[in-house]
RNA sequence: UCCUCGAUAGCUCAGCGGUAGAGCAACCGGCUGUUAACCGGUGGGUCGCAGGUUCGAAUCCUGCUCGGGGAGCCA
């Protein structure tokens, strides 16, 4: 019973002048001579103990002069508000027991370089912006799930293992499947789109893998994405429910993990703001702004990372960027019936250059159009075969878009690259640990 | 795949033709209010790998390997 027994560091303001036994580990020590600060963290926060000579047992006082980072410890003592403790309580220790001496840590509180702490992820996440920035992720999955189940929408997840590609044919990753080729899920959309067919607003929740050889800050081999799609829904109804949920996401993270953004010196007030209605602009409005910058861009081509950037930093909320030349989007994404050279979709840029959040549209419901558009695309009919019967038996205008996790977390937490997002990013060459 | 930068102590780096350095970590000692504590001492390196140039290479040249940043690719 030592869990339900502990005291948790989060919530030891509720326990000033208590006595109290903290399970935890050793994150820093400053020593002087009859006196020890023992830095302890046990996964919901970091609290100073202070050991002085007479105080605690003596042998437990001098198991202190050794005592080595991240050494598992347990700590009793008396909860004080102090202004000279980091969080401004620390414990004055009556007992320190040790549960296991560690030896040489790797990871000391002086710099370190990426590959040296990739290889170390197993013991990164402890450190305190690590800590912070998988808490943030944690509330940001937390907000989403929330959202969705209170306005209805039903969890149906989507399989991993696939046996055709969602969207192009490049860049899965294959694998055996009792001797047939399976894939890895590159997107659940079009078995999301089958489930909205039954339950009316559906989403699922999961990791998507690109065999992309991507080398940049926005990129994950393998990243989580949630993707909600609904019946009866069109663009239009799509890009409210967006603005709706990311609004809310970004409002939890301010209401429930202000002191983790704290940690991570995040200017709360460029989250402050972030609140329907969001800006939006059309593909043609891009591609004038963007020869109006400088940048030569001719109609048709897609945007590349320093378009993005350009078009969302204009705006200090996410900013939808509509109408997509039809080439260059997915074959499922409905033309619109006034201009079919572009389709009816969107992609959410995050504001401050953190790129695209988002990516939706409404589908074809139509039959012979999707056919049409899988003839185009080289798409193998009898693998879609299940997908068309959707446009069979009660098609029906639907949309729907996808949230990329990791893209959302980096946004919120103002970090640099999307491979601390994520517990234990896979990244090109990178599958350890 | 392309461009670009890099690889020296456990870690972060300096040294850039004349036989290897610092800070931190480790270990020993000192200190009763530290905040990446501080002060003194000790140990620790085939300078990524393979060739080449040179009297002499961590240092210059070539190739390879690995990594960073960027581009491309990328709902």
């Amino acid at each position: 019973m030592w869990l339900l027994q502990s005291v948790r560091i989060a919530d030891i303001k509720a326990h000033d002048g208590e006595d109290v036994t903290i399970r935890g580990w050793l994150y820093n020590k400053r020593s002087s001579g009859s006196i020890h600060f023992l830095i302890v963290r046990d996964g919901t926060g970091f609290l100073q103990t202070v050991a002085v000579r007479g105080e605690v047992p003596d042998d437990q006082f001098e198991l202190c002069n050794n005592l080595a980072q991240e050494s598992s410890i347990v700590v009793t003592g008396r909860i004080r508000a102090d202004r000279r403790a980091v969080g401004g309580f620390e414990m004055s220790a009556s007992s320190i027991e040790l549960v296991q001496m560690s030896e040489d840590y790797p990871i000391t509180l002086k710099e370190h370089g990426v590959d040296f702490l990739l290889d170390h992820r197993h013991l990164w996440i402890r450190n305190p912006r690590q800590h912070a920035a998988l808490l943030v992720r944690h509330e940001i999955i937390a907000a989403a799930e929330d959202w969705l189940r209170n306005n209805g929408f039903i969890k149906v997840d989507a399989p991993i293992l696939t046996p055709a590609a969602c969207e192009g044919t490049t860049t899965l990753f294959e694998t055996d499947y009792f001797g047939e080729k399976a894939y890895l899920s590159q997107s659940g959309q079009l078995y999301n789109e089958a489930a909205c067919m039954a339950f009316g607003k559906v989403y699922c929740y999961g990791p998507t893998f690109r065999a992309e050889k991507s080398k940049t800050r926005r990129h994950l081999i393998e990243f989580w994405m949630i993707e909600p799609e609904m019946a009866y829904a069109t663009q239009e109804d799509n890009l409210v429910v967006q603005e709706e949920f990311v609004s809310y996401i970004v409002q939890r993270c301010l209401a429930n993990r202000r002191e983790e953004l704290i940690t991570l010196e995040r200017d709360l007030s460029k989250l402050e703001c972030i609140v329907p209605p969001f800006p939006r602009i059309s593909y043609d409005e891009a591609v004038e702004l963007l020869n109006a910058e400088g940048r030569e861009f001719e109609w048709g081509e897609d945007f590349g990372a320093p378009d993005e950037a350009v078009i969302s930093m204009r705006y200090d909320k996410p900013v939808f960027v509509t109408s997509y030349p039809t080439k260059i989007k997915a074959f499922y994404m409905q033309p619109d019936p006034d201009r079919p050279e572009v389709v009816k979709c969107a992609d959410m840029l995050a504001p401050e250059g953190y790129g695209e959040v988002i990516g939706g549209s409404e589908r074809i419901h139509d039959f012979d159009l999707l056919k049409a558009r899988m003839r185009e695309h080289d798409l193998p009919e009898e693998a879609y075969g299940w997908y068309l019967d959707l446009r069979r038996y009660g098609s029906v205008p639907h949309s729907g878009f996808g949230l990329g996790i990791e893209r959302t977390v980096a946004w919120i937490t103002g970090s640099e690259h999307v491979r601390e997002m994520i517990p234990f990013p896979r990244l090109l060459n990178r599958i350890y640990p």
